[in-house]
RNA sequence: GCCCCCGUAGCCCAACGCAGAGGCAGACCCCUUAAAAGGGUCCCAGUGUGGGUUCGAGUCCCACCGGGGGCACCA
């Protein structure tokens, strides 16, 4: 700070109090008194000079659905602890914000109320904006970015186009959500309980051609990546990821299919393969199982059966996805007529179509083996297909209680793999099958590629032209953006296809490379496409030459701290690290996880349930702040437990943290020494009191304990308040000390209470940009301390005894103690341990 | 069904080998004509249950009970 940057402020006092004791502590009147003061001084722009060590502390950057509510005050007050605390260590901190402004309630909106999507999204923005503004957070508000601005999705499409150039965005037809009464494609996320959110119909699937990003290319960098996150992100996060990634190891192995199916020769000869995670139960299999949407079902059935099959998959194509899934359901199926032979033992064993093998995985075909894979036995016992046991595991015969055994054993009936445990029978077979051409080792994954194409409005209209002589033509990048057409009101509503392809003027372009008539693709982007890089952005928001400047990005990325919501455990985090290591690979940037840190905050509930409309239960941020103010229900936020837990409102009390926030302004304004007073001659139990005071509160602060950070906080203005009212009084400089360094705290949680302080205590604004109290570790020395003294573990005596005492010595103390005699009542002393100069704990023989 | 996390005063939550830091609620006192605000004092648990390891266990191990979360026809 220097001089030049210090700007008048309106008159509140300044270091001695004017008014009386009574004077009462105004919130909402300090509020308003500093905005305008912060807004002038703009304290927290990113520097991005090279003098200082670089933080990027980032917040998951808000959908505008409304004001901040409950939720956003939390996540925020949590995450600007982390960014002010980085300030006032003296980094040069980047802790931008903006919106995730594309998607489809604005759609909605506009369609109810006949007006544009932006209308209502900008709107909003402004709402939010202004909200945030005046609960202070500390952002750097010249980097602000919208994802539904034509500067931000132009290269939201340019990510897109080099996605396409390495063959990573790609077209093809699969089976999605489909509302037969809206007769639109539905997100997954707008399919509620197996019906459309919209209307409730039953959603159903259609097949279309779509959009995918082959975000599975990537699966095993997904997974390994993630031991350098391993401390850094919560546990749960990893843990889900891995399971979203669900990579399993095991076999390909090789059936060779009938030629002769059950109406004679119609085949060519040849192998299906299945995937299997214990091909050492191979000699188990007693059937053969196709998925039943799949080709392949309908390739092996034979003609007699094809009518049955034909009427199964329709069947099944009425299910919703919840009811299919569900574990409960008797399991369905259909013989196709057609017989497979196992590599192993040469038998013959049918194929039957389910639903209950899925066609996306593996290969879609199965080896059932119902002994010892719960599944196909409960397929097994419905048509009555006979089950083997392969591995003796010692418990119960599945084949009598129809309860697979999936647990290790012995192999029997299994040729050479008999006598062999799982493991050896999983390495033996696996290299037989190798050996004889009948398969192989292979690792398979859940992970599906990202549907990214909405048949929406608003979002980022995909840059491709379809030209009826090239084919699919990528939208030269001097093009982008290509922007979105001007539809408003019903011309969104809902009809099947995108709303954009109804914009026949804006559908119909040249193609760019043969300049002849051709259509724009009228799919818009996932949202996850926007938000999977807007933290590149914040590093250089406003270059109109590259979506990041490299340079800018090396110097800030990665993030070095994460905050927000676990519900984007999976999705966004995923595709975010997954275009992170594309633009790596690409030789954009040079790390390949963009988030060293994360941090998850819990809900805001109240008595006991999530907030809802329905419930009636919800709390109106706005309101509280009118109540107790912006500081208050920050603190509220924070010192309500650890930040990953839910708040439960209920428990909490704003009004106390109010009241704890008037304490330390009190206190402040009643100091009387002079700005820069030396404290060396103060009270040293308080000097003391703040000093340890500073450094636990650093230590909390950097291990996201902000609620015990408070409680110290609280602790030392207690402290404070009784070295007025006992002690030297208000004159004594250690009382300025512990104010300084309360107020100078207390900003990372409570800054207009924080800054008044500092003002009233003759200092200049902005208490953000003051430093951090500095650590003076001669006044934590303790010159005695109490040692106890346990016999048989259950404390006797305390001794004050001296910090350096020797063990010796505190043995002998120990055991001089009359209380220590009395306690021993007469037993010989055994051993003795000492542990100085804390803990003794004398052992009766 | 599988995996993970968590059970500390009436409630929310702390705790290096000393179970109570802090807050809420409660009781009382001071200030006040009174109330509110403010200041202060106090009350309250042996850590879900049962074992084990250890000189010593809220902290480590096992089982069970209770709560929360994740995954779940992924072969």
């Amino acid at each position: 700070m220097t001089q030049d940057d210090r700007i008048e402020v309106p008159d509140s006092g300044s270091g001695v109090p004017v008014s009386g004791p009574t004077e009462s502590y105004d919130v909402h009147a300090v509020q308003e008194k500093w905005l305008p003061v912060w807004d002038a001084i703009d304290p927290f722009r990113a520097r991005d000079d090279s003098s200082a060590p670089r933080r990027y502390i980032l917040d998951m950057f808000p959908y505008p659905s409304g004001d901040l509510h409950m939720g956003h005050a939390e996540a925020f007050a949590i995450g600007d602890v982390v960014a002010r605390y980085a300030f006032a260590r003296g980094y040069d901190v980047l802790h931008p914000i903006g919106w995730d402004s594309f998607g489809l309630p604005a759609e909605n909106a506009a369609i109810k109320r006949d007006a544009h999507p932006a209308d209502w999204t900008y709107a909003n923005i402004e709402t939010q904006a202004a909200s945030f503004r005046r609960y202070a957070i500390s952002f750097d508000w010249s980097r602000r970015l919208h994802t539904s601005d034509p500067e931000y999705y132009r290269w939201t499409q340019w990510l897109f186009l080099r996605l396409y150039e390495r063959g990573l965005a790609y077209r093809k037809a699969s089976a999605v959500n489909w509302c037969p009464v809206d007769q639109t494609v539905l997100a997954n996320e707008q399919v509620v309980a197996g019906a459309c959110e919209r209307c409730g119909a039953t959603v159903t699937k259609k097949n279309l051609t779509q959009w995918y990003f082959r975000i599975t290319e990537y699966a095993q960098r997904l997974l390994d990546d993630m031991v350098a996150l391993e401390g850094h992100w919560p546990d749960r996060v990893l843990t889900m990821q891995r399971n979203w990634v669900g990579r399993s190891t095991g076999a390909y192995v090789d059936f060779v299919v009938e030629p002769t199916g059950a109406g004679g020769v119609e085949l060519d000869s040849r192998t299906v393969s299945v995937f299997t995670t214990r091909p050492d139960t191979l000699f188990g299999a007693t059937f053969f199982v196709v998925a039943a949407d799949s080709p392949l079902a309908a390739e092996l059935c034979a003609p007699a059966s094809r009518d049955a099959l034909q009427s199964y998959r329709e069947q099944v194509a009425r299910l919703s996805d919840i009811d299919r899934m569900s574990t409960e359901r008797e399991k369905t199926g259909v013989f196709l007529g057609r017989w497979v032979r196992n590599p192993v033992n040469d038998e013959a064993i049918p194929v039957w179509a389910a639903d209950y093998v899925l066609s996306e995985y593996g290969t879609g075909a199965i080896m059932a083996v119902p002994a010892h894979d719960q599944r196909d036995m409960d397929f097994a016992r419905t048509f009555s297909l006979p089950a083997r046991v392969v591995v003796d595991t010692g418990g119960p015969d599945p084949e009598q209680t129809g309860n697979a055994t999936t647990g290790d054993g012995v192999h029997v009936n299994s040729g050479l793999l008999d006598g062999t445990d799982k493991a050896t029978g999983i390495a033996r077979i696996t290299e037989w099958l190798v050996e004889n051409g009948h398969g192989r080792a292979a690792t398979t994954y859940r992970l599906r590629d990202w549907l990214v194409s909405r048949q929406r409005f608003w979002g980022a209209p995909i840059p491709i032209v379809h030209c009826p002589g090239c084919g699919e033509v990528p939208v030269p990048d001097e093009d982008l953006p290509v922007r979105l057409p001007d539809l408003r009101g019903t011309d969104l509503a809902p009809r099947g296809v995108s709303p954009l392809a109804a914009a026949s003027e804006w559908v119909s372009v040249a193609c760019p490379r043969c300049g002849r008539n051709a259509q724009r693709d009228t799919d818009t982007m996932d949202t996850f496409v926007d938000s999977s890089w807007y933290y590149l952005r914040y590093c250089s928001p406003h270059d109109d030459q590259q979506p990041f400047d490299p340079a800018a990005v090396r110097r800030w990325m990665p993030v070095a701290q994460y905050v927000g919501g676990v519900e984007h455990a999976i999705l966004h985090l995923l595709y975010s690290r997954f275009i992170t290591k594309v633009l790596h690979d690409l030789g954009r940037i040079d790390f390949t996880e963009p988030f060293a840190a994360l941090l998850n905050q819990g809900q805001v509930i109240n008595e006991g349930r999530s907030m809802s409309k329905s419930l009636g239960n919800g709390v109106d941020l706005g309101r509280q702040i009118e109540i107790y103010g912006v500081d208050a229900v920050r603190l509220t936020m924070v010192f309500a437990g650890p930040p990953e837990d839910d708040i439960d409102w209920a428990d909490v009390s704003p009004a106390g943290s109010l009241k704890f926030l008037t304490r330390a302004w009190r206190v402040a304004t009643e100091v009387t020494s002079e700005p820069g007073t030396d404290p060396a001659g103060g009270d040293p139990g308080l000097r003391t009191a703040t000093h340890r005071t500073i450094r636990d509160v650093t230590l909390a602060v950097e291990s996201a304990r902000f609620n015990v950070a408070v409680a110290r906080l609280m602790e030392l203005v207690t402290a404070a308040r009784r070295a007025i009212d006992t002690g030297n009084g208000a004159h004594d400089p250690a009382v300025r000390e512990a104010a300084e360094a309360v107020a100078v705290m207390l900003s990372l949680v409570a800054p207009y209470t924080a800054e008044e302080m500092w003002s009233r205590l003759g200092r200049p604004a902005p208490v953000a940009r003051s430093g951090w109290p500095t650590l003076d570790p001669s006044l934590l020395a303790e010159e005695t301390v109490t040692a106890v003294v346990q016999v048989a573990g259950r404390v006797r005596d305390r001794l004050q005894v001296p910090a350096t005492i020797s063990e010796q010595e505190l043995r002998g103390r120990a055991l001089a103690s009359p209380a220590i005699i009395r306690a021993l009542d007469g037993r010989e002393v055994g051993r003795v341990v000492v542990r100085a100069p804390r803990v003794v704990n004398v052992v009766p023989a």
